[in-house]
DNA sequence: CGAAAGGCTCTTTTT
DNA sequence: GAGCCTTTCG
């Protein structure tokens, strides 16, 4: 197969550009993987370098396997030894590997967020610190940031200005002696610790950077100065590095992703190639156009030609729904027309929205129709407490020094062992000097103790048995295979009948199995080395990498884990100011430009339609509030929206009229141009009552049901003689009393 | 010591 | 609306 030959010129530049510098900048559907893929299999086939030389990081383990996949296709089998990953994935590899040189144990654990906020509580109560006045998430993004931009606590020490950042200090400075402690690492230690052991072993260094003649970075608009800093080391010697990014496509800021990288390349590099890949082949011309009118609003960016072949296609849909629930309907009856009347596949859709809590609304529609979805993430599995548990476990017979966990389930199921003991046996092992697990397994010992903790004896027995089930877990581990291992955990601890006292102990204990299943993908490993690459493996999973391709169900998808697919049709809800853009970023004008750069990348997922939807009201928090339509709506020119009359302006923005496209649901929306908006809320509001009689210009006469105040409006529900019972905004609908 | 109930806060995106 | 924490009672 000659690899060069389908790529168009650019393409084709970008991958034979195979010494020095490369940076190649791609918008949406332009070929990016296909050059990655194509860059490395010319590497091989055509310069026959070896795949041990070659290190290709990617933004999840998923775009990693499906490298593997593409490049199994061309070059055969020949992939033995290539290095491909995250970056967490392969900082891991390398620490497990090298750690010792800079005192990391190779048995250390990953600390995910949840981890780590435990730890966190833990340094500000014993620094006498109140979470309630310190927040610990607060302080954790402090932490993560100071850690993305390499600071150490004595660094960051120099940094402080504000009173709160002194007291970051020394939670971050605490939180870091209890990490190394437990011999633990969280997430972004293992791109600074990395980055520690090249700078300090410069022998460790040379070898990595002897190997790997070719490094790949693809996403490299959401790298952060960490992870640019580690490619800059490896790439020391030879120089061969080549990144991929789109800096319009960046929407990590938050997790201290750089878009000065992508300028800093070329600062470093002045001899660095640069490629621009600007022909899509993913979307019509429609969709790219209203793409291109969203992000062309943006001011901090460089302008770029997108163009492509493909037919123009259909306009945009703008569409208008009362609340979040007809939203759904709307999304979910849509769906089924175009899969009955055009002979779509649920596969083909994608649901796209902000925040995780609007996947709710979506799914019971789905439910309701009974039409197949797939939710990626959705309560995380990894992040379920049943399987946080028994990962607990499991960790901690890897490593007896991880306190998260062994605090985490010491005493679930129940042992009897409260928080009043727990405490007594942490003061204990601090004044001893010892760590949590080795004072546990003093105190269950029949020696005397010299200063024992004021421990009642009922549950120094308590603590003892809990020691020696652990210790019988840790003597059978290297004989035991990893799925035996688990068994055995789940049934000495009793977890199932623990669970079954649940009330939906069922579904849980069905996680556990789950969890088991991916245990047994381990099995032909050897039994030393399973549990430590089982943890990991689970440690850096992310929600897309569970996502499997061509399953027949729609998708329900955050436009964060968007990044990097395409669907034919992509609805975006929730199209709303306060939502998209989020109103945490809104009186930000950077955080503003990095929710437009979100919009762009949701719509340019889309190959074939776009639907734009939002509601009139929605209930967030709890309460419901009228909306009005996201800003980024007014960007794209009405010629590239779908027809429909802007019904909403000339009604005032009225309860919309019943247009019934299923029998059984009445989906209640219109399709309108993006100038419509939500009027006003009035403040003299007329007042009703229950038993009112009313008429409304759509639905007739009806006697008012209820009426109550919202925050600036009052919903009042009428039962119309013959329309049927309907909420009506007070504000939006014209209701007279009769 | 544990279970249950009540009250509180805070609600973005995730390797 | 949910999860987390505290309080209260057995």
């Amino acid at each position: 197969m000659d690899i060069l030959a389908e790529l168009n010129p650019a393409q084709r530049e970008a991958v034979e550009a195979i010494n020095g510098p490369v940076l190649i900048l791609a918008g949406p559907g332009s070929g990016k993987t296909r050059v990655i893929t194509h860059r490395i299999a010319y590497l091989i086939k055509v310069c026959g370098q070896s795949p041990r030389r070659i290190m290709a990081v990617t933004f999840t383990n998923k775009a990693a396997r499906e490298m593997e996949e593409r490049l199994r296709h061309l070059v055969g089998s020949l992939l033995k030894d290539l290095t491909v990953g995250t970056f967490h994935a392969i900082c891991a590899r390398i620490l497990r590997r090298e750690g010792r040189a800079i005192g990391i144990s190779p048995s250390f654990v990953i600390y995910d967020d949840d981890d780590q906020l435990s730890l966190l509580k833990r340094s500000l109560q014993e620094l006498n610190l109140d979470p309630k006045q310190y927040a610990p998430q607060a302080i954790q993004s402090a932490i993560s940031a100071a850690k993305s931009r390499m600071l150490t606590p004595a660094d960051y020490l120099k940094h402080s200005r504000s009173y709160f950042e002194e007291i970051v200090q020394r939670v971050y400075e605490r939180y870091q002696k209890l990490l190394t402690e437990s011999s633990a690492l969280d997430f972004d230690d293992l791109l600074l610790k990395t980055v520690q052991l090249f700078r300090e072993k410069p022998e460790v260094l040379a070898r990595y950077q002897d190997r790997y003649l070719h490094l790949q970075v693809d996403e490299f608009q959401d790298t952060n100065l960490v992870q640019y800093e580690l490619m800059k080391l490896l790439a020391g010697k030879h120089r061969n590095i080549c990144v991929v990014g789109d800096p319009d496509q960046s929407i990590y800021s938050w997790r201290a992703a750089d878009l000065r990288n992508i300028l800093n390349f070329e600062k470093d590099y002045p001899d660095a190639r640069v490629v621009f890949l600007e022909q899509n082949y993913r979307s019509t011309k429609l969709i790219l156009e209203v793409a291109s009118h969203v992000i062309s609003a943006n001011r901090q960016r460089k302008e770029k030609k997108l163009w492509t072949e493909n037919e123009a296609g259909l306009p945009a849909a703008v569409i208008e729904t009362y609340n979040e629930q007809e939203e759904a309907q709307f999304v979910v009856s849509e769906i089924d027309r175009l899969t009955s009347q055009e002979g779509m596949k649920l596969g083909d859709f994608a649901v796209m929205y902000r925040t995780n809590a609007q996947s709710r609304a979506l799914e019971e529609a789905f439910i309701r129709y009974g039409t197949p979805y797939r939710l990626v993430a959705g309560t995380r599995f990894y992040e379920r407490r049943e399987v946080k548990d028994v990962l607990a476990y499991l960790r901690l017979v890897q490593n007896p020094s991880d306190t998260v966990s062994l605090m985490r389930i010491i005493n679930v199921p129940q042992r009897g062992i409260g928080q009043r003991s727990l405490d007594e046996l942490a003061q204990w092992a601090r004044t001893q000097g010892i760590p949590e697990y080795r004072a546990l397994q003093l105190l269950s010992g029949p020696e005397e103790k010299a200063s024992p903790p004021p421990i009642s004896p009922r549950t120094v027995k308590s603590l003892a048995g809990f020691a020696a089930m652990m210790e019988g877990f840790i003597a059978r581990r290297r004989e035991l295979k990893l799925v035996e291992l688990f068994d055995l955990v789940t049934e000495a601890t009793g977890y199932k009948p623990y669970l079954a006292g649940m009330v939906d102990g069922e579904e849980r204990w069905e996680n556990v199995l789950e969890l088991r299943t991916v245990a047994d993908e381990y099995r032909d490993l050897k039994p030393s080395e399973a549990l430590s690459a089982f943890l990991e493996g689970v440690a850096l999973v992310s929600d897309v990498d569970g996502m499997e391709s061509g399953a027949n169900a729609v998708t329900l998808i955050t436009l964060h884990q968007a990044k990097g697919l395409e669907f034919p049709v992509v609805f975006i809800v929730g199209m709303e100011e306060g939502l998209l853009p989020h109103f945490k970023s809104i009186d930000d004008a950077e955080q503003l430009e990095e929710e437009r750069r979100l919009c762009y990348v949701g719509i340019t997922r889309a190959q074939k339609r776009v639907y734009l939807v939002r509601a009139f009201r929605r209930s967030l928090m709890g309460s419901s509030a009228p909306r009005s339509p996201s800003r980024f709506l007014k960007d794209i020119p009405p010629r590239l929206l779908a027809g429909g009359t802007p019904r909403a302006e000339e009604e005032g923005g009225v309860e919309p009229e019943t247009e019934s496209l299923d029998e059984t649901a009445k989906p209640r929306y219109h399709i309108t141009t993006a100038r419509s908006t939500a009027p006003e809320p009035r403040y003299d509001l007329p007042r009703f009552k229950a038993g009112d009689h009313v008429r409304h210009a759509q639905f007739g006469e009806g006697i008012v049901v209820s009426c109550h105040m919202m925050k600036n409006d009052a919903e009042v529900v009428v039962a119309f003689d013959g329309a049927g019972v309907k909420r009506l905004l007070l504000s939006f609908a014209k209701i007279e009393k009769v």
